[in-house]
DNA sequence: ATTTAAAACTAACATTCGTTAGTTTTAAAT
DNA sequence: ATTTAAAACTAACGAATGTTAGTTTTAAAT
C-alpha cells in the first residue's frame, strides 16, 4: 500500500479515504474484467456467428484486454487466488460459467464439420492461455500493432503453423 | 519459510542448516529448470531434425515440465522476477539465447517453406505461454494422459483448429 | 562410553505490512 | 467570512516475515 500510495503522490493512509481496504482493490479489478469477459460471452454466445466467428470473437477480447489493460489482466489472471470468500467462490463460478460456454461453441464448431475433433478442454485451455504473454510483453515492445498480432495469432490457431503446400507428417 | 519449514516438519529456523537463504532456493529452481530448458535446446539446434521436428521436440519439454514439475515450472515462470542481480541478469540472458535460438528455428522453417510466413517473435511467445495453463490445471485434473494433451497441442499448433475441408475465410 | 558433527530446537531480532486513530489542510457552499 | 465535508497528514498498532544466536538433541565414529 505504500508504494501505490507513493505512486500516486500520498501517504499510505489517505488511501483509506478513497478505498476500503486492499482487498478491495483487488475484488474491484477481479470483477471488473471478469464481466468485461462475461458481457462479451452473453453477446457472442447466443449470436448466429458461425462457431469460428465466435472463438475469433472472443479470442480478440483477449487480446485487447491482456495487450491494452495488462496491468488489470495481469491482477486477474495471476491474483485473483488471494480473493477471499466468498468472492473467490463467485469469480470461479463466473469463470466455470465462462469456460463451460466456450468448450460449447468449441463443440457446437466440431458438431457442424468447421473445426477439427480436437479435446475442447484442451483447445479451450491453450486457446486462452496462448495470449497470456501480451501482459507481460506488450507493454515494453511497442513496435507491433494490436491488430497485426491479433491477425497473426488467428491466422496460427485456426489454419496452423505448417505451410499449406508442405507435406510434413512423419 | 514458516509454511515451507512446517510442510516439512520443522521449525522455520532449522532450514538454516540446509539452505543459505530463501534466496537461494528461489536462484536454485530458476536456474536448475533454465538449463534443462537450454540443454535441449543445446541438443536439438544443432541436429539434423526439420525445423517443425525441433519445435515439437522443443515444445514438447515444455509440456513435459508445466505438467510433471508444475510447482517448479510455476515458481521459474512467475517468480523469476525476484531474482537479484547479477542472477537475474544472468537468467534473462539465458532466456534471450534460447528465444533467438528458437525464433532462428522458426526462421529456417519459415525459409525452407515448412512454416507459414508468420512473425517469428508472435509465433514464439504464443507457443511458449500456450502450454502454461497445464502447470495450473494438470495437478487437479489427471484424467488426461500427458501425450495424449501433447498430441492435441501439437496438432493445434501445426495444422490449426478449422477442419480441413471447411472453407471458413470470410 | 565418549567424542563429534549434523541438524533439530527456542528465543528473539529488525523490517515490513495493512490498517486505524486522531489531527490538520484544502476547497467548495453558505 | 464562516461553515463544512472531503481528503490529506502524522503516529503508531499488531501481525507477519526472513533471519541469527545460542542451545539441545540425534546418531554415527572412535
Amino acid at each position: 500500500m505504500r508504494d501505490l500510495a507513493s505512486e500516486v503522490g500520498m501517504e499510505a493512509a489517505s488511501l483509506y479515504n478513497h478505498i476500503k481496504s486492499k482487498e478491495e482493490i483487488l475484488n474491484e479489478i477481479c470483477f471488473s474484467l471478469a464481466n468485461t469477459y462475461s458481457d462479451k460471452m452473453d453477446e457472442v454466445y447466443p449470436s448466429d456467428n458461425t462457431p469460428i466467428e465466435k472463438v475469433k470473437k472472443l479470442i480478440a477480447l483477449h487480446i485487447q484486454i491482456n495487450s491494452m489493460s495488462s496491468p488489470l489482466a495481469t491482477v486477474m489472471n495471476d491474483e485473483w487466488r488471494h480473493l477471499t470468500e466468498p468472492c473467490k467462490s463467485q469469480f470461479l463460478d463466473m469463470r466455470k460459467r465462462y469456460e463451460y460456454l466456450f468448450t460449447e461453441i468449441i463443440q457446437q464448431g466440431v458438431k457442424r464439420g468447421e473445426i477439427k475433433a480436437v479435446d475442447p478442454r484442451i483447445a479451450l485451455y491453450t486457446l486462452l492461455s496462448s495470449v497470456r504473454w501480451l501482459q507481460h510483453w506488450y507493454h515494453a515492445n511497442r513496435d507491433l500493432d494490436v491488430n497485426d498480432i491479433k491477425e497473426n495469432i488467428m491466422e496460427m490457431f485456426l489454419t496452423g503453423l505448417v505451410a499449406d503446400q508442405y507435406e510434413w507428417k512423419p
